[in-house]
DNA sequence: GGTGTTCTGGACGGAACGGTCAACAACTAG
DNA sequence: CTAGTTGTTGACCGTTCCGTCCAGAACACC
């Protein structure tokens, strides 16, 4: 019986993601939340509660979608070796380099909010430890097939790539030459990922 | 003929700088910093300029440091190869963790301030590439001590190092477990820089 | 068509924001 | 001791902040 939305749910949490990705937490305004959501305040205050609870609800669908996009990667992908390279080279993918600019919500979020707020320190553990498992699994298929180092710790393995991956997220957002971080990415992986020595 | 200054500049940036450290610059208000540093607020405005730029002294004051402290550990060190080992796993040196979890103020910044602002990017890059012709210095004499492949391309090696201690400092800003980050850090060193084949 | 429930938009409040300014204090140079 | 210069303090300003609340609108059900 009660009067139905009249806004779709998720298209709010992606304009709201992206306002929050482009100016962090505290910078953006619940006007700014407004402005780009085009509701009105009793009715994002009503769906999605206060400025913290909707933040975490943005990060963590952020990050679902994120995850799902890997396995989804790593199951596509012909070789296991691929969607790690994937994974570290696409940093530096779009060839405008807007995207390395922004870099990534849940990185750049870790870095303004995990010390002040425990819940975004708890979600980047969560999302961290899901890629290292799944980089693992790619990384033991990749043995399997021939293109990893048999003798390797693959879980090892595994936290070095997201360690490199996240530092190139890191540079990626100082502006740096879009070709020079590819060269970083590639060279992190050259050595990360040696072939077996056969 | 003036009046004197009744306060230490110097001891005012640190306060300051720990403020900015912890809740990150919009979290921290000018009423946060004149309580750290103990200043009345035409005081802190007529030595330093408005927030922005009281933030940037900051910033740039903490870089020089960084980047003085990592010369010095160069020159001290007994091999060229102990000061890239250190500048890595350093990260979790702090045995309470507290280091780890409040990461480094220029990654910190960067994540939160890169896109809106370009002075910050700018440092950053700054900062980067001076850490990084430090960090291929130290490779190449660990070439000459034989400590270090030396095939290895060292000015490469340096950013793939670099970009790993980001991302061991990206993870440890989650909290993640002290032993595990010392365990990413030396996966990942032991990777980078494999011991010459002789 | 009436009724009950939810949604909507904006007015509103109190607090906190960054920044200015003026009156006063503290010193130096002569 | 006087004059001149700078430092200090805190009141003050206009703006923006987040969040609440309410009057009215829009639907579903009976």
């Amino acid at each position: 019986m009660p009067r139905p939305r009249e806004f779709d749910e998720d298209r709010v949490v992606l304009a709201v993601r992206d306002a929050f990705w482009d100016r962090g937490y505290a910078a953006t305004s619940m006007d700014d939340l407004l402005r780009v959501s085009g509701l009105g305040k009793g009715s994002l205050y009503g769906a999605f509660g206060d400025k913290h609870r909707l933040f975490l609800r943005v990060l963590r669908e952020y990050d679902d979608a994120n995850l799902r996009g890997l396995r989804e990667r790593l199951e596509a992908a012909p070789r296991g070796v691929d969607m790690v390279r994937e994974f570290v080279l696409g940093v530096a993918g779009d060839p405008t380099g807007a995207a390395a600019r922004r870099g990534c919500l849940l990185a750049n979020s870790t870095a303004e909010l995990a010390t002040s707020t425990p819940d975004v320190a708890a979600e980047a553990r969560r999302s961290y430890d899901a890629i290292t498992a799944l980089l693992t699994e790619a990384l033991e298929r990749g043995q399997r097939e021939g293109d990893v180092d048999p003798d390797a710790d693959a879980a090892e393995t595994a936290r070095a790539v997201l360690a490199a991956q996240l530092g190139v997220v890191a540079l990626g957002r100082t502006g740096m030459d879009l070709a020079e971080l590819t060269a970083v990415a590639r060279s992190a992986l050259a050595r990360l990922l040696p072939a077996p020595s056969r």
